[in-house]
DNA sequence: GATCTGTGCGCAATATGCTTGCGTCTTCCT
DNA sequence: AGGAAGACGCAAGCATATTGCGCACAGATC
């Protein structure tokens, strides 16, 4: 992992779909090697995978809401939890924390409507739940653009 | 937008280097067509680009801390606040939001030790914060795999 | 109900880019 | 200083992208 590849991830990470031409030009390289390389990074697990960013609101997921819930502490009430959201496909993401509060859910849907809907369907009714409390995200300051690459 | 350009989405989503015969295989049609739609969807704006997703612990961003922020409620300490995020490459993700707290970033560092100098040196010398409070992730229960794509 | 029109599909030909084997150079270790 | 390993660049063969064209289907109009 020197310098040339961590310029091959920042283009990668910046335009997933760049022909291995131009990607060898940017870096400095001719096609072969900088194939070779990239194929080495896939490999190895640097790359994980190359994925389509789509506009939510064209999908109908342009309402994103912050979910923090309190867990009963108690490993069967946390697995249970944790399970059903995998269920829940409007759960774009989540993280369990340390302190409080206990996991922090990012929500995207359609509108306020459809949130009011998955609220009271689905997450008030899961099991083992102490506390829910909705932040309605106002603005995305910073977009994520992907992982700087030091170096 | 009809079934078909969903199924595109949703294999672009999962695999945004799929060659066009492959996609076009997949969703059930000739590979001129494919191509053609998803020219249309990059076109529309609804295929916003394509972006390689790299291992964090790989460039030695395997921490991550999620970090709330309150800032002054004053229009000027908001977007110096805002404007400075930009300038911390370590905030991968911020956004603004309703209610307490009111602003809540993510952020990738290499580990505790760094995250404890970007504390000190970046966080804590912004301008017009009035409390900040840091919570380690200590399991990421749901990857961001995408936007779910109904129909 | 027939015709017209617009939209989208599939086919084929061309061009572009990918992929692999091989020779050469540099670099590091002994 | 010599040897070996790794990485680069070149070139040839091959897969894939890309474009223009003809055709079929659906909706609108008369």
């Amino acid at each position: 992992m020197d310098a040339i590849d961590r310029d091959i991830l920042r283009e990668l990470q910046a335009d997933g779909r760049l022909s291995n031409q131009e990607l060898a030009q940017r870096v400095g390289l001719t096609p072969s090697p900088c194939m070779r390389r990239v194929r080495q990074l896939e490999q190895d697990g640097v790359i994980l995978g190359y994925r389509a960013v789509i506009d939510p609101e064209a999908v109908e997921r342009g309402f994103e809401v912050l979910v923090s819930v309190e867990v009963r502490r108690d490993r069967e009430a946390v697995e249970a939890f944790e399970a059903a959201l995998q269920d829940i496909p409007d759960v774009i993401e989540a993280y369990r924390l340390f302190g409080s509060p206990g996991c922090l859910l990012r929500i995207a849907v359609a509108d306020l409507r459809a949130y009011e809907r998955l609220w009271i369907e689905k997450l008030t009714a899961l099991a083992g739940i102490t506390e829910v409390n909705s932040q309605i995200i106002m603005k995305r300051v910073k977009e994520p653009t992907g992982l700087p690459v030091d170096g």
